[in-house]
DNA sequence: ACAATATTTAGACATCTGTCTAAATAATCC
DNA sequence: GGATTATTTAGACAGATGTCTAAATATTGT
């Protein structure tokens, strides 16, 4: 479960998709067209994001609408800070 | 550099060497100690560990003495907040 | 200097991962 | 219903990764 979350965080392609997802959401295409790469290794990224429960799906006509997750996010935050970044804020 | 960083967080061995660490320093054969693969193996994680700069040596004697570098757990906890967790605290 | 202890490095190997192309599924438009 | 658009799934393949054993390096004690 946390496994899953952090092999995702662990590609900069999928956390560039992140970042696009954090400004606003996108439909698979809009998010492929980011990216050098071809459309199938995108739509394979999200489907290792959406495993990960760090993205959302929900279908709009043909296109398929891509939004963050922000609560897993505020997990791991949680978790980083309890465990290793000491007593302080950060 | 942000990338070495995730990918060392990745395995769930190394997330456990740093849960170790999190809570005293510890000597690489410490370290080994707490896990049934071979001790080349840990070895290869902590140098993962140390190439991330999340975790920091000390030659002590014969031993190597490891300890957590917490400052680099901010960056990625600041990271995390400021694209993903949204305006609130997590 | 030699033996013992602590740790890393080298090399091999199986598995996992990211990428590709081609084919499949799903929804829309004429 | 057939063509078109949007997306995923399947299968192949190269390269990365985690593990192992064996050898190398470094330090200490006699």
């Amino acid at each position: 479960m946390r496994d899953a979350l952090f092999r995702a965080l662990a590609d900069p392609t999928r956390r560039r998709i992140l970042e696009l997802l954090a400004e606003r959401d996108h439909t698979a295409g809009e998010i492929a067209g980011h990216f050098p790469i071809a459309f199938a290794s995108v739509s394979h990224h999200l489907g290792v994001l959406k495993g990960a429960g760090l993205v959302a799906t929900e279908r709009e006509g043909q296109r398929i609408r891509y939004r963050l997750n922000t609560t897993v996010f505020q997990d791991v935050v949680r978790y980083l800070m309890a465990k290793f970044a000491g007593g302080s804020d950060a």
